[in-house]
DNA sequence: CTACGAGTTAAAGTACGCTTTAAGTCAAGC
DNA sequence: GCTTGACTTAAAGCGTACTTTAACTCGTAG
C-alpha cells in the first residue's frame, strides 16, 4: 500500500500541511509512523479526513468532532454520549436554519425597502416579520 | 422624552453595556450626548439596537452592518453598495442554509449508522449523502 | 468626609480554526 | 560539499465579536 507525505496528503485533500498537523495536535488525526522524522500516511487517512471535513463544515467544533469520531471507536453502537451530542447539536441545526431564514427574509425585505428614513425601515423589517410582506 | 443610561439600555436591550460601548466604536451606535461624561441616551437607541441585532444575528459581519444602516442614511433608494452586499449575502445565506442541511443529513444518518467501525459508518455516511438513506 | 454604585477609558484577553514565522533536519542532485 | 525542497517544531499571529481589567471620575447617601 502506496505511503503518503503531509505534502501529498494536503494537495489530494485540498488542505494545508498546517492544518493536517493541527488536526493532529487536537486529536483529530492519529500521529503517523514516521520515515525519517517525516510523517507517513497511508491511504485510509484519507477516510478519517473525508469525516473531519464532514464534521467541520457541517458546523462542529473540533471538540464535538474529536467527541463525533471516538463516539464509534469506544463503543457499539454509538456511545450515549455522542447522542446526546447529536441531539443537542440537531437544536443548533435547527437555529441555524432559522438564522438563515431571518437573513434571507431581512435581505429580501430591505430590498424591496425603499423608505428614505432608517426609522421607517425598521418598521418596515419588524412588520415584515410578523406579515412576510407589507408596504412601506 | 425619558433619557437612559447605558446600563438601562443595556438591561432594556439585553446586552452588555461593554457591548454597546463597543458597537459605538466600531460606528454601528451614534455617540450619543454625555450629561457629566456619561452617555444619554433616548428613545430611538432602541429601534437602531434592533436592526443591528437583526443584522448581526442575520450573520452580517460588524462591517457589514455598518454599510447595512449606512446603506440607508446615505441615498435614497438604498444605495447601490447595499444592494451588492446583499446580492453577495444571499449567495452567503444559501449556501449557510446548504451547511445547516448537510449538518442535519449528518446528525441523522450517524444517528441512524450501528456500524461498529469508524470505516464503515465513513462509507454509510457517504453514501447517505447520494442515495438519503440505505443500509449499513 | 467617606464610601458606594454606576459610569468612564485604553488596552489586553477570549475562543475558534487555522496560518505564519523562525529556526532547524534531512535526502537527493549537482 | 553545497544547494534545494520538503519536511520538522514551538510559538506567535489573525479576524471576529465581544468581555475583562485596571485605574479613574462622578453624584448621592450616610
Amino acid at each position: 500500500m502506496r505511503e503518503f507525505s503531509i505534502g501529498e496528503v494536503a494537495r489530494e485533500a485540498g488542505l494545508a500541511a498546517s492544518a493536517l498537523r493541527y488536526y493532529e495536535k487536537a486529536g483529530l488525526l492519529p500521529a503517523p509512523p514516521r520515515k525519517s522524522r517525516q510523517r507517513r500516511y497511508s491511504e485510509a487517512i484519507f477516510g478519517r479526513i473525508y469525516l473531519i471535513r464532514l464534521a467541520l463544515e457541517a458546523g462542529f467544533t473540533i471538540g464535538e468532532t474529536r467527541l463525533f469520531l471516538s463516539g464509534f471507536s469506544e463503543q457499539t453502537p454509538p456511545a450515549a454520549r455522542w447522542r446526546a451530542l447529536a441531539a443537542r447539536k440537531l437544536e443548533e441545526v435547527n437555529a441555524l436554519m432559522d438564522r438563515a431564514q431571518r437573513m434571507k427574509l431581512l435581505l429580501e425585505t430591505s430590498f424591496q425597502c425603499r423608505c428614505p428614513r432608517l426609522e421607517d425601515c425598521e418598521q418596515f423589517l419588524r412588520s415584515a416579520k410578523r406579515r412576510q410582506v407589507s408596504s412601506c
